[in-house]
DNA sequence: TATCTGACTGCAT
DNA sequence: CATGCAGCCAGAT
């Protein structure tokens, strides 16, 4: 079901470390849903408030924020990344802040 | 059931 | 390094 796909993107979501960041295609892949990056942008728009989902926290795979610059939604991205210490160059974060997720502890938290 | 959409990607230029 | 573009595929209508 749709609803159970939306699940488990958002719990990938929610165990990206504070200060790092990951891809949409990445969080597909980690949520055993791989080819379905533009599945997961979805999933983050749809995101309840209350499960606190750090949608800031995900981007394009080449490290671009994927709004426009200029837009709302983006500035509060780049201020809530630059908050926990993401290096942000023009639209870009640094790739030192790049998510390295260990293999055997995520299989254990998400419990599939 | 058929179509349309896009918070995406990889590759070519 | 930046842009363009075709391919992508589940979910919404």
């Amino acid at each position: 079901m749709a609803k159970d796909n939306y699940q488990r993107i958002w719990q990938t979501v929610l165990l990206i470390p504070n200060g790092k960041v990951a891809s949409y295609g990445q969080i597909a892949d980690l949520a055993g849903l791989p080819g379905r990056a533009r599945l997961v942008g979805k999933a983050l728009g749809y995101a309840p408030a209350e499960l606190a989902v750090p949608w800031y926290r995900v981007l394009r795979s080449d490290r671009s924020l994927a709004f426009a610059p200029s837009c709302a939604t983006a500035l509060q991205q780049r201020q809530l990344l630059l908050a926990e210490g993401v290096v942000l160059k023009k639209n870009r974060v640094d790739s030192s802040a790049l998510w390295q997720p260990d293999l055997a502890e995520l299989l254990f938290k998400l419990q599939y």
